[in-house]
DNA sequence: AAGTAATCGAGACGGTACGTCATGTCTTACC
DNA sequence: GGTAAGACATGACGTACCGTCTCGATTACTT
């Protein structure tokens, strides 16, 4: 005997409303998508949306989620190596923040996470947390490996490793290529050992 | 013979629109505030406004400038030992961005800057840029006094001395106490030797 | 063999369903009352509505009927003397629709007959039609007792009677007392004559 | 030194608004007209109606008015004969009355009025009222002719002259032709006698 | 007594219109 | 010519109901 809990959705609207919501975003940007755009793209009413999500930003939010398959994997290479893996690591994540594709939903989650506070919490406990996470669990390894000082605080530490390069995506300070990654993640291990 | 560039605009609507924003700001955070809310307060002309300013961005940034009085200074204090500089930059900076008067201005200003090129450009020129100059004075100090390796790239130094605090308060990761300033300040010591 | 033509019909959801729209009615009025409000207050599917009614004038106008009892009546009272009993059927016609309790629904129920074809023809047929029939009955036993001229269309006789009270009440021209009954009346007399 | 009350309207925009509104009332009926479809036909922003109208029903009042040119004259005709000017002028009544044109409108604000005390009140002081005056000023004439009965109370006695009609009309009780209005016209006049 | 089909409550759905709000442009009258 | 005031066209907001639909769960007739 189960319980209903949300009585019966639509999964053909859902993945509509996920759908228009993805698209409309990389067309006209986060500040100029309208409920009332998505609802029409998604062949909606606009009330079936209010329904099911608070405000724009959840929406948008989902969409990215589900667009990136709430993931999965979420544990960081570990060759024993920690200079070489955090290297890749920092590369990849500069390449992901470059990427045209990223950029927009990116800054618009960055911005709407400033003002809204549940969705802060679902972006923190759904995307940021697992891989700050994940971060620690790799250097929890490597200070067991003895590449990392026994008195470095790992929240600390993983804030020395991204909060760098998040700084220079958000301002726009200067170019993400391979060569400013390396540069962190050299600044980065000196720090920890 | 002087220079009567806008022609002749009323200082005392200026000054009122300023504060009228300012004090909006406040009350009610950057997304509700609205142009009209400003003209009425200052009791002032909504073309008024935006005859003056291209966005309500540029209004609330103008707004918060004059408030900081444009600074002066920035030349960052430099006592011969890099280490307590550090640390006594990073507990002040880290003491700014807990203060309540400053949160609500701040992540606007970041929102902002998001969307807004021309806003952007402003900030990085008038008030970012300055900052992180005079930090790079100082490290450059520093490196003569063999302090910091000869190879370290200053541009990214300085992003690893104010990321981590910036991304720790924008996302809201941890406390922003002394202790924390300590940390990353003794972290950021390491990498640049 | 019985007749079972709704087949399977809920009284009791029925009679929920007339009551919440009686009480309904009085508590908001007809335009503001919603078939949606109707469902809820009587704990019912909104299907079980537009089930058994095309409109919700039907609903209401049903609800007055089975409010009203059908009457069942409708012989006018004869005593032989036309203008008497003319001046006290009109004294009660004119009660009737200066109580407080007939003035909503009546309104209500001329309004929407004005653009629902299928209830005007149910009002003309089960209420209004009736009256006028036990009207034009009476005008005819008048008339061979001489009492009304031979020549007189009863149709328009009709209208002539029942006509400036009703004006005057759609359109509140004035107060409908027991003086204004007996004026009509009096009127009504002379010019049947 | 005039007082500015409404402070500038668009004369253009309150045309607009009148012409919108009266074409849309003839093609689809008052109650499948909205605000937002007016607002579209006239090129104009709802707001603008939502400004200067209180409420459909009055946006549509105005614009009848405005149809009818606000009359002007009103003065019924007295050519010494009650019976002839009362058949002449029923006629006319009933004419109007049975106009294709005159039916929606009609039927509309007499709907309408019901539920809206300030929209009667502008009837009832702008149209009605009018009309009614201009028949009690005939008929005192004619009572100083000695034609009508000099006990006659001429607020009822419009009601019996016009009651008939209205009440045939309103209710779809039979055909408005020259022979009905004669035989209104001929028993009210027994009735004034 | 079991099978079965219509009816029931609930409420999600695609829509339409509501009345409000703020936008950025404009026009007017004043100084 | 800049200003306070505020009307204007535009367009999105979030809400209320519309009338249709789909779900189990009764429920009362068959067989």
């Amino acid at each position: 005997m189960t319980v209903k809990q949300p009585a019966r959705r639509s999964e053909r609207s859902k993945q509509a409303i996920l759908a228009a919501a993805a698209e409309l975003l990389a067309e006209v940007g986060f500040p100029k998508l309208t409920i009332e755009a998505i609802a029409a793209r998604a062949g909606v009413g606009k009330q079936t949306i209010y329904r099911w999500w608070p405000s724009k930003g959840a929406v948008v939010f989902d969409a990215l989620l589900s667009r990136m398959g709430e993931d999965g994997d979420l544990t960081l290479p570990d060759t024993g190596d920690l200079a070489a893996d955090l290297r890749l690591l920092l590369r990849g994540t500069v390449a992901e923040m470059g990427d045209p594709g990223f950029q927009a939903p990116g800054r618009a989650m960055t911005t709407e996470i400033q003002t809204d506070p549940a969705l802060a919490r679902e972006y923190r406990e759904r995307l940021l947390g697992p891989n700050l996470e994940a971060m620690k669990t790799r250097l929890r390894s490597a200070r067991e490996a003895g590449q990392v000082a026994a008195d470095v605080d790992l929240d600390v530490a993983v804030e020395v490793i991204f909060g760098p390069v998040y700084y220079r995506w958000l301002l726009r300070l200067g170019p993400l290529d391979d060569a400013y990654a390396d540069a962190v993640a050299g600044m980065a291990l000196s720090a920890l050992r």
